[in-house]
DNA sequence: TAATGCTGACTGACCAGTCAGTCATAAAGA
DNA sequence: TCTTTATGACTGACTGGTCAGTCAGCATTA
């Protein structure tokens, strides 16, 4: 019994794992099914048992990782701490997972791509950003509530950090050689905050 | 004699023209070489009389549309005026190709995916990137050795710079109708040199 | 014996790139 | 001036290869 249900969700975190490795290899377009196959172990028709196809391979990944990475800003809203403390955490969380991010990214760049065209899409990613931005406002709103910055305009501001993450991201990951991830986040964040500090 | 050579000319514009159309309608993989065949009115064989294939129409098409963005920033570099006003000319600029940007960027993201996989295109994005993080760089010295700005580090600065911009471009993409692109740029701008004056 | 889990050869659609052939025009010859 | 030959721009049917998805059948277990 124990085994009989958990079957499924063995063979879909494996078939996940082999997915995630071809994709951030090869990319999406081409990624081929059979190389899954072969990567996971098992057969390409027992792909199709699992999933109902490549697309729902994709979208059930990138969906997973950032829900992660939304699901630890949702628990740093509510901590104690000041803004400043609390995004600087954020930062050094995802400084741990720059690997992982580094294999994800460029499949979220695809999709970035495919989300200015196709409808479905977009609506992945507009509700994703759009979470995000919400709770950084959210926090936002906090620090100016509790003294800590200065009157302004909150989802201005949290539009502003949102995009120096999403941007530096890019920036390093074209050339992770010029500079610091997580040296330039922090500086950036400083500086910001400082500009806001009342 | 005149016409004789200006027909190549001719032409390839007249495909890349289609080129733009199809590509950003459907993305790069998705296109066909029929369909740009069809938009530009000749047959699919006189493609490949003027471009050696897709991949070329895609890499000429970028490499023009990078460069008159580098090409404007140049210019900036050697005006007169101080950095805010430079840099505020610039973005206003930029929300003049906003339209086009809507076209091209798409293509860009799907090429910056690429370029983490392929060396070739990353050594072009690497290239595009580093120079103009340079002529941001040049700038932000102006400003320091004319006494605008605060003592800082100018490569930092730059990065945050065009970080912020390549990313509120994305925030902005995703959903068009959350916030204005040109004032949200300005008043990041603002704020990051406003902590910068001295 | 039946059910479940899985296999992998196969199919059909797709498409970048090719190339034998067309046609309008120009140059050469009668 | 009329005819022939040559040129080069262009065409579009075709090829060769690729790959997502299918399904008839096999193996293992209950």
């Amino acid at each position: 019994m124990a085994t009989r249900t958990a079957l499924p969700d063995e063979r879909k975190r494996q078939i996940l794992e082999a997915a995630t490795a071809v994709f951030s290899r090869s990319g999406y377009h081409e990624a081929r099914m059979d190389d899954i196959a072969e990567a996971s172990g098992l057969s390409k028709g027992a792909l199709y048992l699992y999933f109902p196809g490549k697309a729902a391979l994709i979208t059930t990944l990138l969906e997973s990782h950032l829900d992660r990475s939304l699901h630890f800003m949702q628990g740093l809203v509510h901590r104690e701490g000041t803004v400043r403390d609390r995004l600087l955490a954020y930062i050094r969380h995802e400084a741990g997972e720059l690997e992982s991010m580094r294999a994800i990214l460029p499949l979220c760049y695809e999709f970035y791509a495919a989300a200015l065209r196709e409808q479905e899409v977009a609506a992945f990613f507009k509700s994703y950003f759009g979470r995000y931005l919400d709770l950084l406002d959210q926090m936002i709103r906090q620090g100016i509530g509790r003294g800590e910055l200065k009157q302004t305009d909150p989802r201005q501001t949290a539009i502003l950090l949102a995009g120096s993450h999403e941007g530096l991201t890019l920036l390093w990951l074209m050339d992770p050689t010029t500079f610091d991830w997580t040296a330039q986040m922090e500086s950036s964040l400083q500086l910001v905050l400082d500009a806001l500090a009342v």
